[in-house]
DNA sequence: TGCAAAATAGCACGGTCGTTCGTTTTTGCG
DNA sequence: CGCAAAAACGAACGACCGTGCTATTTTGCA
C-alpha cells in the first residue's frame, strides 16, 4: 500500500518533485510479471530473459529497473508481502478480535496458498530454496516471513485476553501447529494434487481450536463434552464467506 | 541384481558379458555427492560440472553413469527414498505394533529433517521445486512420498486394530496433522533457525495422540461426521491385507 | 601377457544466464 | 518547438550449462 500509483488527477503542478517519470509503472508491470513467474518457477527459477520475454521488453530494459538479479529477487518478496499483507492480513483485522478474527485469518491464509491455482505461496516455496543459501534474499524472506508469524502470534495472545483460548495456551506452539497444517495443506494440494485438503486442514485447523478453547484440563478421560462446549465461546460470525 | 548373474559356467569365452565391473562402485560415489549436493541446491541445484568437479572427474565421465541430468535426479530421488527407508521404516518397524511403532516413525522422521544439519529432506525440497513442474522427476518424486505416506497410513490403521487408536480415527486425516508437524519442524528448524522447533513438534504428536487416543467423545458441537461414528461403532474390522 | 570391453577423459557445440556499455527512443517540461 | 533527462534498446562479453563425439586409460579375465 506503499507507493502505489497517485495519478487520478495530476495533483501538484507547480514544480513537483523531478522524478515524477512513468518508468514506475513499467515497473510495477514487471514485478507483476514477475510474482507470476516466481510462483511457478521459484524465486531462483527467476530469470530475466524470461521476463523481458513475457513483458515485450529487452533484457537490459529489464535489468535496467533492478540493477540486479539479487535486487529482482528482493523485490518480488517484496511485492508478495504487500499483496499478502492485503488479501489476509488487513481484511482479517476487521473481524472482532479473538476466535472471530482468528478464522478469517486462517481461511484467507488457506484461500492464498490453493485457490490461487497458478500461484504458489513464495514464503513456502522461498523458505525451501532458501533454507541453507545465505544471502540478502534470504534475510528478505525471514524477516516477512517473522512480520507474518508475529501478527498471527498477536492474533492469538489476543484471543487468550479476550478469554476466548485457555489460559495456558502458549501462543508460539499454537502458531507451530496452525503453521503445520497450512504447509501440509500446501504440500498435499499443489503436489500431491488431493482435492479434499483444504477440508483436511479446515477439520485439523477446528480441532486444534477445540484443543486451545477446552478448560485447563486436569481431567482426563471422563471429561464430559457438554462443559467443554459451554465454556468454549462460539460465536456466531461464522467466518467471513469472502 | 538385475542383469543376469547366474552363469557359473562360462560357456562363451568370447563375450561372457559379465559386468561386475567396479564401475558401479564409482558411480555410488557419484550419488553419494549428488545427494548432498541436492540436499544443499535442491534438486534443480544439482549441475553435472558441480558434481565433476567435487569427485575429481571430468564432467563426460560423470555424465556417462547416468545418461542425462534428468536421469541423475532420478536416481537421486531413488537413492535417498533407500536411505529414508533404511534409517527411518524398517527400523521403526522392529518395534512392536500400534503405538510404539508409531511413535518410532515419528522420533526418526524428526531425526531425518533436523538432526542431519547438512542435509534437508528432499521429500520436502523436491515437492516444492517439483509442484507444478511435470515430467519423469516429479512422478519419481510423487511415487516414492506416496509410498512412504502409505507406510505410515497402515501403521495408523495398525494401530486402530490393536485398539491404541479410537475406532473413528480417520487415518488419512490424522497423517495429515502428523505431516503438517514435521513440515512445520523443517521450515522453522532450517529456515527460522528456532531451536526448540523439535520440542515443539513432539509436544505437538503428543498432543494428537492425545486426541485420537481419547474415547470416541461425545459431540463436541464441531465435528459432523465424528458424532455419528461413535453412535455406530459396529463395522466388520475385516480387512486382513497383510 | 594380451586383448576386448568397460570406464574415463578431452574437446567442442549450441544455448542460456547475468551483466556491461554505447546508442537510440521516449518523456516531461520550459 | 527544443532540449535534457529518463527509459528502453541492441549487441557483445564471459561463464556455466547439458550433451554429443572421439580418444585414452583402466579393468577383468583367457
Amino acid at each position: 500500500m506503499t507507493d502505489t500509483d497517485t495519478d487520478p488527477s495530476p495533483a501538484e503542478p507547480a514544480a513537483p518533485a523531478r522524478p515524477l517519470m512513468k518508468g514506475r509503472q513499467t515497473r510495477a508491470t514487471i514485478l507483476d510479471a514477475a510474482l507470476a513467474l516466481a510462483s511457478h518457477m521459484g524465486l531462483e527459477g527467476l530469470s530475466i530473459g524470461a521476463l523481458a520475454e513475457v513483458t515485450q521488453m529487452s533484457k537490459s530494459g529489464v535489468f535496467a529497473h533492478f540493477g540486479s538479479r539479487e535486487e529482482l529477487q528482493i523485490s518480488v518478496v517484496r511485492e508478495y508481502h504487500a499483496k499478502f499483507a492485503d488479501e489476509v492480513f488487513f481484511p482479517a483485522m476487521a473481524e472482532p478480535r479473538g476466535l472471530p478474527r482468528l478464522r478469517a485469518l486462517f481461511d484467507r491464509w488457506i484461500k492464498r496458498v490453493t485457490v490461487e491455482i497458478d500461484s504458489g505461496c513464495i514464503y513456502i516455496s522461498g523458505a525451501v530454496e532458501f533454507d541453507d543459501r545465505p544471502g540478502p534474499v534470504r534475510d528478505a524472506l525471514v524477516a516477512m516471513v517473522q512480520t507474518w508469524q508475529s501478527s498471527l502470534e498477536r492474533a492469538i495472545e489476543m484471543a487468550m485476553r479476550e478469554g476466548h483460548l485457555r489460559a495456558d495456551t502458549e501462543p508460539a506452539q499454537m502458531l507451530f501447529e496452525v503453521h503445520g497444517l497450512i504447509l501440509a495443506l500446501h504440500h498435499d494440494a499443489r503436489f500431491l494434487r488431493h482435492p479434499g485438503a483444504d477440508d483436511r486442514a479446515r477439520a485439523a485447523f477446528e480441532r486444534v481450536l477445540g484443543h486451545y478453547t477446552a478448560p485447563p484440563a486436569v481431567a482426563p478421560a471422563v471429561a464430559p463434552a457438554s462443559a467443554t462446549a459451554a465454556t468454549a465461546p462460539r460465536r456466531k460470525r461464522a467466518t467471513s464467506s469472502v
